[in-house]
DNA sequence: AACCGTGCCTGAACTTTGTTAAGGTGTCAA
DNA sequence: TTGACACCTTAACAAAGTTCAGGCACGGTT
């Protein structure tokens, strides 16, 4: 394992880790030792625990602000939001656990801050007002953040991998709730509910609009 | 300290515990101290500390599946969803960091999961689709969860009160993101915050309906 | 009354994990 | 050559989850 340890090693390593075995097992010991290192060597980067933790947050944060700065003025404010939407949920998508662990604000960077410029600049620019803008923004990432927690929870399904295929829920269910069941079975692909829910989402903000 | 420990009187305490010194305070020996008896006296109740967990998220679960279902039916399905909604995130905001902890669903009982058979009863009965129904209640929860996400973290504001005070937060913005300053001191109360966006929602929805 | 099983709890101890202390080994400058 | 600094190691501690053996109090049985 080749040395040379440094703090940006170390979060890739511990976002791997992370992806890997789970939060549980995201350890300073087994950290270090995918690293090739014992574990108080990254003591020397890295204050404690904690601020490794909030230093994976903004590396992820970062990237989710970056990909959004790179997402083109679209066809209108509402395509712009899709896209928003639709970033967002991938970024988080990449980390086991994403939307639990990384949503929220724990900032260290102005900059992941000041990233929300440019799109209250294109909102208030396509008609919004200010306050209508930031809320906009705000709903947007609240309803990723929820839809994408409920999808990743149920991705890893933490031991009861039966209760997710569909005859099994059935009978889990027991009696009398021929609706959930129904809509069990209507439920469709992540990516499709996403769409539409997000869809529902745009279609409130434009009723907003002139 | 009252002897007589049980499985609710344990998951009560945890609770309380939670609350009152937050989830990394939440250790054994404080709960057990708290309850009068030693640490190895409530694994005699509950197999480890994950069926604890697991425990208070089925309670709290069957709390808000509780208040939800007694609401009673309001004016029109709007109204009967923007209840589901407040009472939703009302309890969850009764439990320190309740949202991040609790949402997504670790059910072990499955009438948490048979409590939505009256929410689609009423949707399909108010013109919606099943398929819609279905969406709508995961759009609005998602919705709630993502939102007192960020509400619940910025109100512990675990070490950076300052932040949140609007002067140091926009001094420690720097220069150049006057929108999201200005955006900053236009925000108003949550629940202001949380009925506004709460309505462009259920605006979305409405325009699906016929 | 003596006995015994069972339910519930205590005391000591083990393991894992975060963290610190003290000390090495290298490299580079004076 | 010396010294200083950067970076890592080994040893160790404290706190937390968990286990194990035993103890105390009951109730029912003989």
């Amino acid at each position: 394992m080749a040395k040379g340890i440094t703090r940006e090693r170390i979060v890739a390593a511990a976002l791997d880790l992370l992806n890997d075995k789970g939060m549980d097992a995201l350890t300073v010991r087994a950290l270090a030792s995918r690293l090739g290192v014992g574990a108080p060597a990254l003591y020397w980067h890295v204050r404690n625990k904690q601020e490794l933790l909030d230093e994976m947050s903004t590396f992820v944060m970062r990237r989710v602000t970056d990909a959004l700065s790179e997402i083109a003025p679209g066809a209108g404010w509402r395509d712009d939001v899709a896209a928003y939407g639709r970033v967002l949920r991938s970024e988080y998508l990449r980390h086991r656990d994403g939307a639990r662990i990384f949503s929220g604000t724990r900032f260290s960077d102005p900059d992941v801050v000041k990233a929300k410029e440019r799109w209250l600049e294109r909102l208030t620019g396509a008609g919004f007002s200010l306050a209508e803008a930031d809320d906009t923004l705000d709903l947007v990432t609240a309803f990723v953040v929820g839809f994408v927690i409920e999808e990743q929870e149920r991705g890893q399904s933490g031991g009861d991998p039966d209760r997710y295929s569909l005859a099994e829920r059935d009978a889990w269910l027991g009696e009398g709730a021929e609706l959930v069941k129904a809509a069990g079975h209507l439920r469709d692909d992540g990516d499709q509910r996403f769409e539409r829910q997000l869809g529902v989402v745009l279609d409130g903000l434009a009723a907003r609009l002139p």
